[in-house]
DNA sequence: TGCCATGTTAAACT
DNA sequence: GAGTTTAACATGGC
């Protein structure tokens, strides 16, 4: 989403209409000044007023589409030159105060992840099980479910083991594998090649022994997790 | 056709 | 007031 709309960083924003509950009347006249993104939310920087949008499950967007009356249009933005679409998504303002709470090193994709910070972070809840400090978004922002059974199939770990249970060697492979997949899954989205790539998630059987995989919703996040008996270990 | 899920927030409880 | 549970959101795939 922050490249695609890149075109519209330096463009003042003309009108806007939408059936978000904020104030976004406040948006028109002002200049989008940068985008950035934290994990799955994305913030456009008007700013002062900052937009923060996080497309949830079912949320969508789109770039200059020809206008349809859409009941679950969140927010249009009309640009100097094209328009942005919000459809289904949760979205707030917020202003520049709460960007400074944002704990940036956690996102997984970024410039600035400090995988020693998240080990540090994993040091302090030793009884967590992996299945959630995977989901956990104050370490592993932007790292989602489907990443989360990805990951633990990758490095071989049982989503029920306790994180202070790993091994060193393997609490740096899961470390490891939350960012180094999550670029794969940003490529491949971008490819539309996505779901060909899953190994294990919404998967019958194990790619490596062809046994039948498991699928049990677990952990105190309750997700689901699709796992191999013979190909994760249990720490 | 009905159920479920790539996720988070805020209201409603205890 | 703190902590926990539930509802809301709303769409596409199976």
């Amino acid at each position: 989403m922050k490249e695609n709309l890149q075109e519209f960083v330096g463009q003042k924003a003309i009108s806007v209409r939408g059936n978000a509950k904020t104030d976004i009347e406040i948006l028109e006249g002002k200049k989008l000044r940068k985008i950035k993104t934290f994990g799955k939310q994305t913030y456009l920087i008007f700013g002062k007023p900052i937009v923060r949008i996080h497309l949830l499950m079912f949320g969508s967007y789109s770039v200059n589409e020809q206008t349809k009356p859409d009941k679950s249009l969140r927010l249009e933005i009309v640009f100097e030159k094209g328009k942005i679409y919000f459809y289904s998504c949760s979205l707030k303002i917020v202003d520049e105060n709460f960007l400074k709470t944002i704990p940036w090193e956690a996102d997984v994709l970024s410039d600035e992840w400090k995988p020693k910070k998240a080990k540090e972070k994993l040091k302090e809840i030793p009884e967590t099980l992996v299945c959630d400090a995977l989901l956990n978004q104050d370490i592993f922002a932007g790292v989602g479910n489907i990443i989360k059974n990805e990951v633990l199939f990758r490095i071989g770990v049982q989503p029920e083991s306790k994180v202070g249970h790993l091994p060193e060697k393997k609490l740096n492979e899961l470390i490891r594998e939350a960012r180094n997949y999550s670029f794969d899954f940003l490529k491949w989205k971008k490819e539309f090649v996505l779901k060909k790539h899953w190994l294990v998630h919404n998967k019958k059987f194990c790619p490596k022994c062809g046994e039948k995989l498991i699928r049990k919703h677990l952990g105190e996040t309750h997700r689901r997790s699709f796992y191999c008996e013979n190909d994760q270990n249990l720490y």
